[in-house]
DNA sequence: TATTAAATGGAAATTATTACCATAACGAAA
DNA sequence: TTTCGTTATGGTAATAATTTCCATTTAATA
């Protein structure tokens, strides 16, 4: 089984779990948009609209207040990230691994996203907010310019 | 001349000649927004509305849209930086130095804002950017959580 | 002062997201 | 399996922030 496979097992299980505890139902919508989104958009970030229409094709009586709620609700649960690059859509990704926490170079040309971790960073931000008597519970860094590829075609 | 008088006539240039060099035009609602923006907000991340009904207090003639207008203005001079967190709607905060660049710690429960630089988050985040040939413009960074307040609240 | 370009205010349009509601589907219990 | 209370769904209407439109006003400058 590849490591996709794997983890889409996991964040299965979460899922599953999750709707256990809180009561709620196991639905055929429910189960195309987790395979949609953990098949298709691992490592990828996408809007609610694209994942929708991309739904659509193959299953043309799903409803867009259904995908909505349900990235919600894979949020709830954590098996789903939500990520705001300023174009004033939310954009989701799933969770690869709780370890493999990272954040964004988003080129301003071409829109293309590029992924970073950085322990440096991320023991900074701890030390700032224990200085500062804040209890951190999560943060949201990115950056914003042009990429190499952008770059390069411009002085070309 | 108090610290912020001197900021205030500092940005008014700015403004002026940025208005003198695209050949817009110096208007009494413009004059009016400037003043009350950097009067009463420096230090504060002000929403368009809040800044808005501000100003109709003193000058009921002042249109919604010409507000967002001169935000807009002032962001394309570089005398305000916009900030969102994530409530859904932008905020303003004038520029007070181009040294004086901080990021925003924002309590979940009270929404209070705190204000932050680290001098080693930011080389770290150019040294990121050199690393992957990216021409870093502008980045983004807040902490969410618990404030020292609502902790302690908490706990009693 | 006359002319031209830009700005204004109010309202309508746009866009992402959420709420509503009548109907359908789920799942535990009988 | 049938029943029954609960939850989910899909379509649409509502909401909320921001932008656009446009007829009118205003500023700049010759
Ligand atoms: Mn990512
Ligand atoms: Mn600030
Ligand atoms: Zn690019
Ligand atoms: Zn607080």
């Amino acid at each position: 089984m590849t490591p996709v496979a794997i983890r889409k097992m996991e964040r299965r299980k979460t899922f599953n779990e999750y709707i256990a505890k809180k009561r709620l139902k196991s639905t055929k919508q429910r189960d195309i948009i987790f395979d949609e989104f953990f098949s298709n958009y691992m490592g990828k970030h996408v809007t609610v609209e694209e994942l929708y229409e991309d739904i659509k094709k193959r299953h043309p009586f799903i409803g867009f207040a259904t995908v909505y709620r349900t990235l919600k609700l894979f949020m709830e649960c954590g098996i789903a990230s939500e990520r705001n690059f300023g174009d004033g859509k939310a954009r989701y990704e799933p969770v690869r691994s709780e370890r493999e926490h990272h954040h964004h170079m988003i080129c301003n040309q071409c829109g293309k996203i590029y992924e970073f971790a950085n322990n440096q960073v991320e023991s900074c931000l701890n030390q700032i907010a224990k200085l500062n008597e804040f209890q951190l519970t999560t943060h949201k860094l990115e950056i914003y310019g042009l990429c190499s590829d952008c770059k390069a075609a411009k002085t070309a």
